[in-house]
RNA sequence: GGCGCGGUAGCUCAGUUGGUUAGAGCGAACGACUCAUAAUCGUUAGGUCGGGAGUUCAAAUCUCCCCCACGCCA
């Protein structure tokens, strides 16, 4: 029994996120987290939505609320889908929280503390008509270059030269349109992360079982062209965490807030505070103070590629910067993009399919069991209605589903609704051999987070059911020997009930019906014959309904009609 | 243009430190079975491992060059 603190990276508050991002963090977070509470481990799940900056801004005003009420209903939003589907969060907090704004301040106070800070005045678009100074991408104008007429302050999209605001001509502010735009001095605090460069470097080099997704971003961004750049971490913002210097006020800072990537990984510890006040757990700081009990929790964090670089270098420099026994990051898992229909997913477009669209149309388990067995882990991976469709409807309706409904269908009409008597012979010890050779084999890729190959040996332990009852055929064994007939429905039924203990950290409402059918518990196997002869002679059952139902060739050319693009 | 991850059977992907006839699932063909969601199980076919050169007794696996896709950055 071990303590794991796990992380998702946290999405963004605006909207509802696509498949792609569930599959880049939260889902095999949850799955990882679950298969280790199975296991019998402490664990600690949080997740939190990112709610500062000035998408989140832009995205109020859109929706005609103040920022903060958006916020706060958009959680609600995201917390209902994370839900639904089976998220196992111990905790959904965030970042606007009071504990994250104190503690932020506080890094930042500490980090100010040992003159890892310095101020840099610098020279900004300042709109008056919009009352606020511009980041670049919210300027437009014609690009000096190519003459494009809607080049970005920071690049022009249709010649690809990178600009600066001032370069543009005729600029205006994409939120107003206003074009009484100005430049103004601002004073912004930096995190010298080039003072911390060896400091990082040394500690990334010690992560030799890191995933080289992950190893290579992060020694690219320490080494690529001048090394580790000082990065501001404040922004001319209204919504985010006002910048103090701890809990006192910091002279020539007013008005101002943290850039948002400097508050949202300290929300991770936040949240863990946040779970505490919720009354949710206690003793927050066992998780992430090494000095108060921390020094034994294995940390993994899970994200899509394009967070590595915040957590193998800014939120690692905030916390060795601070020079305070904070938990470190122990792994990361990295993911790719998974990419729809020969294309990538797109928000702004509603093209693929979205979270809340995604449960409408289907289980969470039939996308949590596609998603997992397909998660971009090397490469980025392709997600098809053709291929969607026949594998679920393989693995989970035929592989799965139909093995429960064969055995205990079979049993309820030669038997009962009760596990019959027989004793188990040389076929049911080879099976519980290969079982344990294969459940090793789980364990063992799930241990490792390993998530397609421990999908792919789930699945083998699925097949192994099948191909003992097509060899044994108690079908046809029953008609000269009963007693014996009877064994292999008995091991058949116990199976059920492996296979739910097994397959929940993956699908967790199928397990649970599975369960439920076969009016069991759930505890992880230890010893595989042992685990198969749990339910006894003369234990009632229930005949449970299909576990699945295939997904037809009609619903999958409508499918994939309608997400093709053109979502509000 | 620079950098990064990739380019392995029709499709999706495995292939650990170079070593016997390159693997799995799906799909296909054929066969078996009939308890079951027309499900299951078995057998077979199929790849000059992106291209070229090199190192080696031996390379998908190492080196160099080139091509392609995706991503990041200038």
């Amino acid at each position: 029994m071990a303590r794991h603190l796990i992380t998702s990276a946290i999405p963004y508050i605006n909207g509802i996120k696509h498949l792609g991002n569930l599959i880049g963090s939260q889902l095999p977070a949850d799955l990882y987290a679950r298969y280790l509470r199975s296991t019998g481990h402490e664990v600690l799940f949080l997740c939190a939505t990112d709610e500062h900056g000035t998408p989140a801004e832009l995205a109020a005003a859109k929706a005609g609320q103040p920022v903060a009420e958006y916020c706060a209903e958009m959680h609600q939003v995201q917390a209902r889908i994370a839900d639904g589907f089976g998220l196992s969060f111990d905790h959904f907090g965030r970042s606007s929280s009071p504990q994250n704004h104190a503690l932020t301040q506080a890094f930042a106070g500490r980090l100010n503390e040992v003159g890892l800070i310095r101020e840099v005045t610098e020279e900004q678009v300042y709109s008056v008509t919009d009352g606020r100074f511009l980041p670049d991408r919210y300027i437009e104008g014609t690009c000096p270059n190519c003459g494009f007429d809607s080049a970005r302050g920071d690049q022009c999209d249709n010649c690809t030269k990178q600009l600066d605001p001032t370069d543009l001509i005729e600029p205006h502010s994409t939120i107003s349109g206003a074009t009484d735009l100005e430049v103004r001095a601002t004073k912004h605090l930096y995190l010298m992360q080039s003072n911390l460069r060896d400091t990082l470097q040394e500690w990334i080099n010690s992560k030799t079982d890191w995933p080289i997704l992950t190893t290579s971003i992060a020694n690219k961004w320490l080494n690529d062209g001048d090394g580790l750049q000082d990065r501001g971490i404040t922004r001319d913002l209204d919504w985010g965490v006002a910048v103090k210097d701890g809990d006192r006020d910091w002279p020539g800072m007013e008005g101002k807030v943290f850039y948002v990537w400097f508050d949202a990984p300290i929300e991770y510890i936040a949240c863990a505070q946040e779970w505490q006040d919720a009354g949710k757990g206690a003793d927050w700081e066992r998780w992430w103070r090494t000095d108060k009990g921390a020094d034994d929790v294995t940390y993994t964090q899970f994200m899509g590629k394009d967070n590595v670089p915040f957590h193998t270098l800014s939120f690692p420099a905030t916390i060795l910067g601070s020079d305070q026994p904070w938990k470190l990051v122990d792994y990361i898992k990295s993911f790719n993009y998974l990419n729809y229909d020969g294309g990538q997913f797109s928000t702004s477009r509603g093209r693929g399919v979205f979270m809340d669209q995604a449960l409408d149309i289907l289980p969470a388990d039939v996308w949590r069991w596609w998603l997992l067995s397909h998660a971009p882990e090397s490469s980025d991976a392709e997600f098809t209605w053709e291929a969607f469709q026949t594998d679920v409807n393989k693995d989970l309706a035929d592989v799965l589903g139909n093995f429960v409904s064969r055995i205990t269908k079979f049993c309820r009409s030669k038997f009962s609704d009760a596990v019959p008597d027989g004793a188990y012979g040389p076929a049911e010890d080879a099976l519980i051999a290969d079982l344990t050779e294969k459940v090793a084999a789980y364990q063992a890729h799930m241990d490792a987070i390993e998530v397609r190959k421990a999908a792919a040996a789930l699945r083998a332990i699925w097949v192994a059911g099948n191909e003992y009852l097509q060899a044994e055929a108690p079908w046809t064994t029953i008609k000269e020997d009963e007693a014996k007939a009877a064994a292999q429905v008995r091991l058949g039924l116990n199976l059920i009930r492996l296979y739910g203990v097994l397959s929940a950290p993956f699908i967790p409402t199928m397990s649970k019906t599975m369960l439920e059918s076969m009016n069991t518990d759930d505890a992880w196997p230890t010893d595989i014959a042992a685990a198969l002869d749990t339910l006894k002679p003369g234990h009632a059952f229930t005949v449970p309904e299909n576990l699945f139902s295939k997904i037809t060739d009609d619903q999958r050319v409508e499918w994939a009609e309608r997400f093709a693009g053109g979502r509000d």
